[in-house]
DNA sequence: GCGACAG
DNA sequence: ATCTTGTCGC
């Protein structure tokens, strides 16, 4: 079933700004974690040439952290990487390759920031809200706030706050490898978002759910392309 | 004015 | 995000 329209996707860089501040209002990030058994992890390959974009969902079991479904769309890059609008690039690639999706999960995780964002409206918050469901960003670069070095093992992590309020937290996803940004998307907290990157990681530094979508994207485009490499 | 800036 | 092979290390 296709979510309801909350906006229009034709904006520009202005208006997407606008309607940030619209919609973060609109984020609850005092959910509890709920039970979940599906989780889907999202990413998204760019063609090397073309304005052309290639948009994973990998819904992953818990229980084992096995892949059961995988969907994955091409489309025409509709709008600029702008550093804090990234959602407005991402987010509707992703939607469509949701809508082929038959499998229902539980809770999303993507490649990007949830609250950890100027305007507290990330890229996993947006998807969030249009999919009425609970959201994790896991992204692997910093963006805003302030942090301190979290511990080496697995599964360390230290809290990122944005002038002193908590926003998110860096976690160790590995051992010996640099964190990553966790931070709620949508309907859940940050003790939630922090609880369920921990139960998905696989001994890497991505969390199984974005790594298996990170693979998707690119075999997809990979397969994509018409043309080979040419000399 | 200068520096920073998810993917 | 993307261009890129081998190589060092657990």
């Amino acid at each position: 079933m296709s979510p309801t329209p909350l906006h229009d996707w034709d904006v520009s860089p202005d208006q997407a700004v606008l309607l940030q501040a619209e919609f973060a209002g609109r984020i609850d990030t005092s959910s509890t974690l709920a039970k979940f058994d599906l989780i889907a992890g999202c990413d998204i390959a760019y063609d090397l040439v073309e304005p052309v974009l290639y948009a994973a969902v990998v819904v992953v079991r818990v229980a084992d952290l096995a892949p059961v479904e995988t969907a994955v769309v091409r489309a025409g890059v509709k709008f600029p990487y702008v550093p804090g609008l990234l959602s407005f690039r991402e987010v509707p690639p992703l939607l469509s390759a949701w809508e082929s999706l038959r499998s229902e999960p539980d809770l999303v995780m993507l490649d990007g920031q949830g609250i950890a964002h100027p305007r507290r409206f990330g890229l996993a918050c947006h998807l969030g809200l249009w999919l009425d469901r609970p959201t994790v960003g896991c992204a692997k670069t910093w963006l805003v706030g302030e942090y301190a070095e979290p511990g080496p093992t697995a599964g360390d992590a230290a809290p990122l706050s944005v002038d002193g309020v908590p926003v998110g937290a860096v976690v160790r996803s590995a051992t010996g490898v640099r964190p990553v940004f966790v931070s709620p998307g949508h309907k859940i907290d940050v003790a939630g978002a922090v609880a369920v990157t921990r139960v998905v990681l696989g001994g890497h530094r991505h969390p199984v759910p974005t790594r298996l979508a990170h693979m998707a994207a690119n075999q997809a485009r990979a397969a994509g392309r018409v043309d080979p490499p040419v000399v």
